[in-house]
DNA sequence: CTTGGCACTCACGCACGATGAGTGCCAGTT
DNA sequence: AACTGGCACTCATCGTGCGTGAGTGCCAAG
């Protein structure tokens, strides 16, 4: 079929060109990829891709790059997702088993999504939002100071000081403790806020004023949308490959790596639980970033998902290879947190 | 004299190169300095310059760069530290001022140093070592899990997760809790872990199991150097202003900002608590970064250096400013500290 | 010690032509 | 209808040569 010899030849410039990172010509691809047929019928092919916006040539006498469209093609239909080593799957096995708490398996998946790949790696902290609150706690620092300390089902921990006008007695806080325990430990993070609300209420006049003040930080501490939007970045190093196209390509993407929310822009609308999102160049939302890609998978509970990760490079990037590593990562990391919950 | 008039010639080429990132050849430099000579004078002063090793020329018809030895000169008599103006004081001041908490302090902080000096901005997190114990929290997850809350007088708190194969009594648990905070609180951290060392064997059969894996972990945690090398960084993106010199100079900086043993390393070895140290180009420990110089200074309560903070750029930098926007985060941030500790 | 003058060096920019990779098209073959 | 060989054409790249000018070093005079 002539229609799929077009895309063998598809598939054969995207893979030649992300290898060489030049312009790849009608003979160098029948050379390197065994299609049985001659240059000259290849030129045609290519002449039909380039009609089609699936390959462009930087000018005239110069080998085919893929354009954008190109690579949504082949990502969609021509590459799937390249089985990761077992080595490799071992690698990661081990490295984030040993890690010791949720801040160190996010830190450790960065630092392995970066390896795999060599790009710039981005993972999400786990969304306060689903979580539920697992534990409160109220300690006194000095007569005027209580340290609330909020822990949650993920692992996460969010502590904010108190001021408080008198001082509480021993006894009234181990009270307190109990009552927020009460109302808000095993709920997911909105019940709880409610739940507290409604409690100084029910306390007698010398509770009510220390009571309100701990529930408004709490409430605020769970809302808090800073934690929502932490990130962690590594491997920034890999920028240096980018090659050409410095100041036009790498610039932007290292303003963007400092701005947060930007990021979770990027790496978020992962669709589906499980699957691997791959956004190329000016699909996503922002124009200057229309040299990059990003290839994203959620992770969580398999239900729900918690939070993304992925990584960012050049729409020139080995596409197969990144979505194994990003799917592998994030399953590991789901079933490691799901472990680490029971 | 002869001998001041060199040194205002290297002052205004080191001022004239930093500004236009140009060799600057003997005319431009009458013109713009307004120093009263000819520049055939000032060419027999920098010929003298040069043959002293405080400057070089790139190649014959080309003007005069400054060396490294060229900037320490410079750095040491000429320059001085560039007062900051009123705006920038209380820009420093209410940015540091609404930070929520110790961690929030630090991020800030970065940011503040990044946009004051547009160069890559370094800070660590306050060391442990120095640090006393505030409290210890026991608190029951689960029937056969603990968590560990240790909190420090920086404001910094390190949780751990234990497992206990028989689940400990409330009253069990009330015990242990009061034991350890008067073993430890208050005491520094090595003081606490020698008090809690011998704890255990204090303790009646029934307890001592329980006590000293609780011990075990707590004094892992006080003695957990990962803790130690957490340092923030910040503009990043300010290396795309690198101009030439990309893949030697940038790239291996970019890979020594994601590890933070060499960062620290860099920033270190911090001298006196108050003054700003400079280093500069070879003068570091890595010979990849000789042509990236550090500024940077301690922090923390006037006598004891807490931890570190600079920034890291181009040996041709703006010294006067980076050093003056260095030394007013630093002071500031102290002062923060301090009060929040009081 | 300073200064004007002068010869000298050499990076930089530009034009020019040769080279060759790669293309598009067409006529012939299967 | 599909493939192929041939051929003319385009154009980026590279090396060469040359003019220009910024900048220097040196020297003799002030």
């Amino acid at each position: 079929m002539v229609e799929d010899r077009k895309l063998a030849v598809l598939r054969a410039i995207v893979e030649d060109y992300v290898a060489t990172e030049e312009p790849v010509g009608s003979r160098a691809l029948v050379e390197r990829h065994g299609l049985g047929v001659s240059p000259a019928t290849v030129r045609n092919d290519m002449a039909a891709l380039e009609d089609e916006g699936f390959i462009h040539q930087p000018h005239t006498s110069a080998g085919r790059v893929p354009t954008d469209k190109g690579y949504r093609l082949f990502v969609d239909r021509l590459s799937g997702v390249k089985p990761m080593s077992a080595a490799e799957k071992r690698a990661i096995a081990t490295l984030l088993d040993s890690a010791v708490d949720l801040d160190d398996v996010v830190q450790r998946s960065v630092r392995l999504l970066s390896n795999l790949t060599h790009q710039v790696a981005i993972v999400q902290y786990p969304t306060l939002s689903r979580s539920t609150v697992r534990h409160i706690e109220l300690v006194q620092i000095t007569p005027s100071r209580i340290m609330l300390i909020l822990i949650l089902s993920t692992g996460r921990v969010e502590q904010r000081l108190l001021e408080t006008p008198v001082a509480p007695s021993e006894h009234q806080l181990a009270d307190l403790r109990t009552r927020v325990n009460q109302a808000a430990a095993g709920e997911r993070i909105a019940d709880a806020s409610a739940a507290l609300g409604a409690l100084p209420d029910a306390l007698g006049q010398d509770d009510r004023a220390l009571a309100s003040s701990i529930v408004d930080v709490l409430t605020e501490a769970m809302s808090d949308h800073r934690s929502d939007e932490r990130v962690a970045v590594g491997g920034a190093a890999n920028l240096a490959r980018f090659g050409d196209s410095f100041q036009t390509a790498v610039r932007p993407l290292l303003e963007a790596l400092e701005e947060h929310v930007v990021l979770l822009k990027l790496i978020g609308e992962v669709t589906a639980g499980d699957s691997v999102t791959v956004r190329i160049g000016h699909e996503g939302p922002y124009s200057e970033l229309a040299s990059t890609s990003v290839v994203a998978a959620g992770y969580g509970p398999p239900d729900q998902a918690l939070a993304t990760l992925g990584v960012v490079g050049p729409t020139r990037m080995d596409y197969p290879g990144s979505m194994a590593a990003v799917r592998a990562v994030a399953r590991y990391v789901s079933r490691i947190l799901d472990e680490g919950q029971q």
